[in-house]
RNA sequence: UCCUCGGUAGCUCAAUGGUAGAGCAUGCGGCUGUUAACCGCAGGGUUGUAGGUUCGAGUCCUACCCGGGGAGCCA
């Protein structure tokens, strides 16, 4: 008998096989064990029944609790009804290591819980589903770049000045001098872009704001291309091309993960060409608009709607409790714990709609947009968005001017659909000296940091562009995720430094 | 830093100012095809902390601590 992972069962139906892994549920019936199997590839029932076994067999199988290490041994059946399609009529099985009082049981937990136990949590079935997403992303990342000819380079993670100036830093005590954990790779990725025309970094970076909302980490993974004789419309047609390489990657190898994580895959499969490309300008247009304010009004009456039902329904529940058996009762203990839990949500959306409202009525061109305004925008569409032309005032000290509008930066953002956001932010740089120089003034950045910057303007000078993709938030929006720290092994937030 | 919601059994949550409960987990028992299986029994509590109001506080008031998700900022 050969030793097989669970991933690969489907190609082995009707043979013997042996596998190890860990319990992740039980069921008992006189006689008849059904352990769930996991072993990272996959999950697998195997039906362990008394008559079949050896005593010391059924021993184990018995007394295995939730995430003992087993090794079973048994017979590949193809069963439709079970995931994965297949389950294991165990001939043997022994105890690796017997395990007490695992923490996470299969009922539901708390946030805090499960974060202070994230070196658990990670063997969770979403947990599974998020990772193998996380990891086909990033193979797709790899392969897209590599087949265009760009090359893999890596860009320092200790740095002596801020790239932006802006944004908050970790800092780090550097031998007595003062430095920063990376915020972006971007700089040294133009350097490199002038020695090797395209290139890509792909690494952590660092943001010390204290920001608290589903969509922020402080060490999160981003891809930065950056590509030399390239403009703000070659730059926006590659992060299209790969938006699109992304979703249809995953869509088409993670379909099982997907399912699980009960993913609306249409909505991944309508990531298509072209995406709307709309000018910051018209963006603010958009978001004043009476259109705008009729989906908030839409949405609030969904909601209020959602809310009359669910309140009736927990009524009804109250009223038919006295009479109701005692296994009906507990269903609508299980049920009242939902509608709870739904209703704190709505609760929480009708209070946030009329800031939402108020945002958006009351923008005024020249602001950059909050998370609520990019929420606005995209609801509007079917698919991501690029928002290009910003008005330079917002965007950061390198971007080209749109020579069309001195007041506008050839920026551009993708914000993807459902709400989701921001995942791409980019743009092209200045390629002209004078200009630079004096941005770095304006901004009152230090001129002597960056001279190997202003180099890069001085010998061969050349328009390019590039972009950075968030990893997580790009994981967070394909699997359709409520917080991005899901999208990470082991997150680093607010307040959060262990596991 | 500000706004907002919350903290009750190991976990998830109930509990008009009036005897602190349920499910899950754990242990024991039952059931030969279960899908977060089901059924029976058992153990399990300083209601975040410190004050206050009250005949009486999980519930009301004040302060603080911790957590959730939003603002600002951003990928």
């Amino acid at each position: 008998m050969e030793i097989t992972s669970i991933g690969a069962l489907a190609d082995n139906a009707g043979s013997a096989v042996i596998l190890k892994g860990w319990l992740t549920n039980k069921r008992v019936s006189k006689g008849l064990l059904f352990l769930v199997l996991r072993d990272g590839s996959g999950i697998v029932q195997c039906i362990v029944n008394q008559r079949d076994v050896s005593s010391d067999s059924w021993q184990a199988a018995s007394q295995a609790t939730q995430e003992s290490a087993l090794e079973v041994a048994g017979t590949v059946v193809v069963d439709a009804r079970q995931t994965g399609g297949v389950e294991l009529q165990a001939i043997h099985v022994s105890l690796i290591h017997l395990t007490r009082y695992y923490p996470i049981t299969p009922k539901a937990h708390g946030i805090e819980f499960l974060m202070d136990r994230r070196h658990l949590w990670l063997r969770s079935r979403r947990q599974w589903a998020v990772m193998r997403v996380r990891n086909r992303v990033i193979m797709s990342i790899h392969e897209f770049f590599q087949e265009r000819g760009f090359l893999q380079m890596d860009a320092p993670i200790l740095t002596g000045n801020a790239v932006e100036g802006t944004s908050t830093l970790f800092e780090i005590d550097y031998f007595g001098q003062t430095a920063y954990l990376t915020q972006s790779g971007q700089l040294h990725g133009e350097a490199m872009a002038m020695a090797f025309g395209k290139i890509y970094t792909f690494g952590p970076t660092f943001r010390a704001e204290k920001s608290k909302t589903r969509r922020h980490l402080t060490e999160f993974w981003m891809v930065e291309p950056e590509m030399a004789f390239y403009d703000l419309d070659m730059n926006m047609e590659l992060a299209e091309d790969f938006l699109i390489r992304l979703a249809a990657d995953v869509v088409r190898d993670c379909r099982n993960e997907l399912e699980l994580l009960g993913r609306d895959i249409a909505a991944l499969e309508r990531v298509q060409k072209p995406f709307p490309r709309i000018t910051y300008t018209e963006a603010v247009e958009l978001l004043k608009s009476d259109r705008t304010m009729a989906l908030l009004d839409a949405r609030l009456k969904i909601l209020l709607g959602e809310r009359l039902s669910l309140e009736r329904e927990r009524a009804d529940n109250k009223a038919a409790y006295g009479q109701a058996k005692e296994w009906k009762r507990r269903r609508m203990d299980a049920r009242d714990i939902e509608i709870n839990t739904r209703l704190d949500e709505i609760a929480e959306e009708l209070r946030n709609i009329p800031a939402w409202r108020k945002s958006a009525r009351e923008f005024e061109w020249g602001s950059d947009f909050g998370g609520s305004d990019e929420t606005l925008l995209t609801w509007h569409f079917e698919c991501p968005i690029i928002v290009h032309r910003y008005p330079a005032a917002v965007k950061a000290f390198y971007m080209e001017r749109d020579p069309e509008d001195e007041r506008l930066a050839l920026g551009m953002d993708v914000l993807a659909h459902e709400g989701f956001g921001e995942i791409i932010g980019g743009g092209q740089r200045t390629d002209n000296l004078e200009f630079l120089e004096k941005q770095i003034a304006v901004h009152n950045l230090p001129r002597e940091a960056f001279e190997w910057y202003l180099d890069l303007r001085r010998y061969g000078s050349v328009p390019h562009s590039g972009f950075g993709l968030g990893l997580e938030r790009t994981v967070f929006w394909i699997c359709g995720l409520d917080h991005v720290r899901e999208s990470i092994p082991f997150p680093r937030m607010l307040g959060r430094i262990a596991p």
